[in-house]
DNA sequence: ACATTCATCCAAAGCGCCTTGAATAGACAG
DNA sequence: CTGTCTATTCAAGGCGCTTTGGATGAATGT
């Protein structure tokens, strides 16, 4: 069933078909009535492509994850994230298209996007320390949201981000006033913009404690469980071993963890964790009291957020670019206690 | 930059450059040349919309993944799912779109999705034991790849599945072989399809051995860490506690380990746990010796075949529906060991 | 009675592409 | 030199929708 069709049935022109299902006010009620009644019964929906086409408006919004290579861990917070804009997305009859692309591609993945007219806009993904994207969608003319901040940018842009820096100086003091000194960070990879805030902020508290920065309790990698896993292991293993751990992802801490256990020591009591908590569904760090300490920050919030943004921003493109910057909650949990001195 | 513009830059017609462009030998080799060169050069790309309404094709594919509600588990899975699948689709031109569809809109949304001519094809996750979606596609006459089995379906139609009732078969085997008797299966949702097949080849390992099948080891819900932890911390207080855990995932399973270490006993030696392992990137159960014995299964493969399968359906719809069958490998990690007689 | 307004509705153009059917020109055969 | 092929190219229509610029008839005002 398609708009000619409908509008014969129903002895009608395509236009007053057309604009009596759009709300337009050149219509009697009475038809307006009609034509929607007829258009439910034929189950009548508006061909996407053809509107897109007539409008200009393609109706999508793109999601551009960058990997490095194909075989890249794939971070789980994407899918929360995705969950939490879909939602606005589907509120507003948009739909969303998801693309994953390689680094060295991305340059050309976006310019495809944009001159294919597949998208009105796009959530930038894992921005890095400096972001060569702005500039080029900036060019390009594609309205985004950054999922995170750049930190090397002059020029105003949307971005929506969770406050790392005040979080991990927040929890970094947290385990100083424990009496905690020698605090290990295991924390995502610093080329990426949050990781690097994240050390900020933990350098932040340290030297504000005038404590040490030991470079030797700093890592930096994908945030897998192997990760925390093996840096713990062999942190655990040194001269002057870490008393506590900062995390930057729970996954990444189930892996601290079990280095703990295997080393005979007891999360909480011998050795404190706190982690950063997105508050992923199937790790709900929850009930009466949470295993882990954390930092906590809904990412698929900050989905719903960035959405509610980029469809402002396209709906009005004169708007002058929004930030929100959402601040962590810090709970307590089990994995944290006094330092026992050496 | 479109088409008009440049067949008037080259002084060609629209068709010559399109006919150029798309390969047709109607189109003189030099002529070719250049206009791919211009193309080139001014950065061309069809636009999409104006392409899928000409040809009819959308050019893109859908992934819809059910919920029960807006604010439900996400299944990690996917994630991992939707990567392999995005390699494939990038290499033939397709775009990926992404519905999330709470059950209750099921039908709606999918009807709207085929009505719109959003996409040519979609990809179904996580199959119930019966599923009205088969019926409901079929008679909407769009092409679909069931990610899993329906169990209750007569007519064929496009699958790819690991052997779930087999891997769990084999792996409560080994636990029984290791002299377990007393094994709990914590099991995703079990009006799943994929759980309802694991807990089959669970039972049909216990009933072979002629052990009992106790529905108090037994558990079903959303694979949470949570649900591990609280389901196998209960089973390890009971008066005959089970000597081995059968869990459905890597995330549930950690839960379990939890559960385990709190009890004060030892995963691997006081209790055995097997898994079955999507080998999600980031908890590579990798390493000398993996942590967890697992039967294990790529999912990012099984994205990159169901994606392949679904393009060849829709590249010749009078093809007979398909069907993979993928087998996991069960390795041998630390999480088992003989069973400590009571 | 005539002009003017207003409420409705419609025909047709256009979005950017592909594709059918036809035209043109050069090559070749008779 | 004319007729037939073949190789290239093109004009125009159509995909399904929105939207511009009327058209129509009834209602209103003078």
């Amino acid at each position: 069933m398609n708009l000619k069709q409908l509008s014969e049935h129903l002895g009608l022109s395509q236009t007053t078909v057309s604009r009596a299902l759009n709300g337009y006010p050149e219509v009697s009620e009475s038809t307006r009535k009609r034509v929607q009644l007829a258009a439910a019964e034929g189950n009548y929906r508006p061909n996407l492509r053809a509107m897109s086409l007539a409008t200009g408006k393609a109706m999508t919004i793109g999601h551009v994850i960058p990997v490095a290579d194909q075989h890249d861990v794939v971070n789980p917070i994407f899918a929360e994230f995705v969950a939490g804009a879909s939602q606005v997305y589907k509120q507003h009859g948009y739909e969303l298209t998801l693309t994953i692309a390689e680094t060295r591609n991305e340059e050309s993945i976006y310019r495809s996007i944009a001159a294919r007219g597949a998208v009105d806009g796009v959530i930038v993904h894992s921005p890095k320390r400096t972001e060569p994207r702005l500039a080029l969608l900036r060019e390009i003319g594609l309205p985004f949201v950054v999922h995170g901040r750049v930190s090397e940018s002059d020029t105003p842009y949307n971005w929506i981000d969770m406050n790392n820096r005040r979080a991990f100086k927040q929890a970094t003091q947290l385990l100083i006033d424990l009496g905690h000194t020698d605090i290990a960070l295991i924390n995502g990879d610093e080329s990426l913009n949050f990781a690097w805030l994240r050390r900020l902020g933990f350098e932040d508290a340290m030297r504000e404690n005038k404590l040490p920065i030991k470079k030797a309790l700093m890592a930096s990698a994908d945030l897998t469980e192997t990760f925390g896993y093996q840096t713990a292991s062999a942190l655990l293993k040194c001269s002057d071993c870490p008393t506590a751990f900062l995390a930057s992802s729970y996954v990444v801490a189930l892996g601290i963890r079990r280095a703990i256990g295997q080393a005979g020591l007891q999360m909480g009591k011998d050795i404190s964790v706190i982690i950063h908590d997105d508050e992923l569904s199937y790790f709900d760090n929850d009930g009466a009291i949470p295993q882990f300490t954390a930092t906590r920050s809904s990412v698929r919030e900050a989905g719903i957020l960035a959405a509610d943004m980029l469809l402002k921003q396209i709906d009005d493109p004169t708007l002058f670019p929004q930030n929100t910057l959402l601040e962590s909650h810090l709970t307590m949990g089990l994995s944290t206690g006094p330092a026992k001195r050496a």
